[in-house]
RNA sequence: GGAGGGCUGGCCGAGCGGUCGAAGGCGGCUGACUUGAAAUCAGUUGAAGGGCAACCUUCCGGGGGUUCGAAUCCCUCGCCCUCCGCCA
């Protein structure tokens, strides 16, 4: 949610902002019904107080045994004006706070300006894409030949877009969720969690996918409980509502989840594999600070992310996410994509965003500055780290072999018993 | 699912329909004492919105109602606790 004050104050700012993300949005409406909410806010105001001094008026009298019946009648007249106004001014504010949520969050003014993907800017790259010597294999084809990957089950338990992992597959996707919770526990101070793999509207709204996102999600019949799309939701909200103190900041919040999505926008695209499910694990970072730190907070973050990617040695790029590719809630995007060699590209394994204060604003998280004064909104930050699935595939595709069989990695054989092969 | 009890400021906890944003305590902050700290004493300390400001308004789980006036009375929803039932 943006501060209502910037429709006051950069109007022209905020139509070419959102013109930089590829949004249409009638913000004109936006700033007349905040002019029109504190005209009303004034009037009703000035009624509560002329009630308020009645009211008291009208004890005095009592005490002192003098009627105040007339004065009463004048109060109960200025008390339906007041419901009246109330009224108004509660759906105009209503209406307000709709708009507010639907408006995605303002890019930092280091983001490339530009409609689509095309214009997401390569900030580096790590290792060498190998040569294999022959023409390597998609994940699909090495994995159900060693009969780790089970796709026509994946459909028949439950649709398209589901997988079963068997065997190793299954092993070797637990290994790597062991892995990454160690690194991050161990290496880089986060806490682990385990939070509810479902959650109220309240707090997918915190994190902004609800409620314009709604039909990207899974959600409970008969129940205000919907499916997390990504860690990120239940991390972020762990303190919606509270005031914190400065001096627990920042937090470092780490999680496994499995992750739940739609894919509603997104036929035909990835349909062969498991490079797109509806269900996929997932290791979340997430960090709560001070908006001082929070670009310092997004290079760390990104580089833990990173981290899982250079231990398992397998080759990335970063890229910066532009205007028009970002997400909703984020200010600013690192994408980390992986190497695949069937594929002769890089794909997305990770997302990093800084949503700044966005979502605290959703979720009215504050802290409270250590020298004092009026508390202030985190800044909240997000990146996966990594996913599981994805980082399977990458795996299976740049260790596999000429035979069809693929190597472990050396930082993975403890969570596999030792085994430095699998076919 | 059944019965009962509760939900008040950062935390704990009192509160008669009017002078209650709310006693008291803890915590925080400031000062005194101290070489410093602790202890002690004194003072101070909620949030949001509107306004240049003085100031005004709102907030006692959410929503609604009664009333000139609601933390206080009524209705409703949610959550928590205890007991019973069921259960990994």
């Amino acid at each position: 949610m943006l501060d209502i004050r910037l429709f006051r104050d950069d109007l022209d700012g905020l139509k070419q902002m959102l013109k930089n993300r590829g949004y249409e949005y009638p913000v004109d409406k936006v700033a007349s019904l905040d002019e029109e909410r504190r005209r009303l806010l004034v009037e009703v105001e000035e009624l509560k107080a002329e009630r308020n001094r009645g009211s008291k008026e009208i004890a005095e009298a009592m005490a002192k045994g003098v009627d105040a019946s007339h004065l009463r009648e004048r109060m109960k007249n200025i008390g339906v004006e007041i419901k009246e106004l109330d009224e108004k001014l509660s759906m105009i504010e209503r209406e307000l706070k709709e708009h507010l949520l639907r408006i995605p969050n303002w890019p930092h003014a280091s983001v490339p300006i530009g409609p689509d993907e095309t214009h997401n800017v390569e900030v580096r790259r790590w290792g060498e894409p190998k040569d294999f010597g022959f023409t390597p294999r998609p994940h699909w084809e090495i994995g159900e030949n060693l009969g780790i990957l089970d796709f026509q089950r994946g459909v028949m338990l439950a649709e398209s877009r589901f997988t079963v992992l068997v065997g190793f597959g299954a092993r070797l996707g637990r290994a790597l969720i062991n892995f990454m919770l160690d690194l991050h526990t161990k290496e880089h101070g986060f806490k682990e969690i385990e939070p509810p793999f479902l959650v109220n509207s309240e707090t997918m709204q915190g994190t902004g996918q609800l409620p314009k996102f709604g039909e990207d999600l899974y959600s409970c019949s008969g129940e205000d409980l919907w499916l997390i799309p990504t860690a990120e939701v239940p991390l972020t909200n762990m303190h919606r509502g509270e005031i914190l103190n400065e001096n627990v900041l920042p937090l470092y919040y780490t999680a496994y989840t499995p992750c739940f999505r739609r894919e509603a926008g997104s036929h035909g695209r990835d349909v062969r594999g498991m490079l797109r499910q509806h269900q996929f694990d997932k290791v979340e970072l997430v960090k709560i600070c001070t908006p001082e730190k929070s670009y310092e907070e997004l290079e760390t973050l990104t580089q833990a992310a990173e981290k899982v990617l250079q231990l398992l040695e397998l080759p990335y790029r970063v890229v910066c996410l532009s205007t028009g590719d970002m997400g909703f809630a984020a200010s600013k995007t690192y994408d980390i994509e992986v190497w695949l060699p069937s594929q002769g590209k890089y794909r997305e394994i990770s997302s990093c965003s800084n949503c700044e204060d966005f979502q605290a604003r959703r979720m009215n998280m504050r802290y409270k500055p250590s020298e004092g004064g009026k508390s202030r909104f985190v800044h909240t930050l997000n990146g996966s780290g990594v996913a599981i699935g994805r980082c399977l595939i990458a795996i299976m595709e740049n260790y596999q072999q000429e035979d069809g069989s693929f190597i472990v990695p050396k930082v993975l054989r403890p969570y596999m018993g030792g085994i430095e092969k699998i076919g």
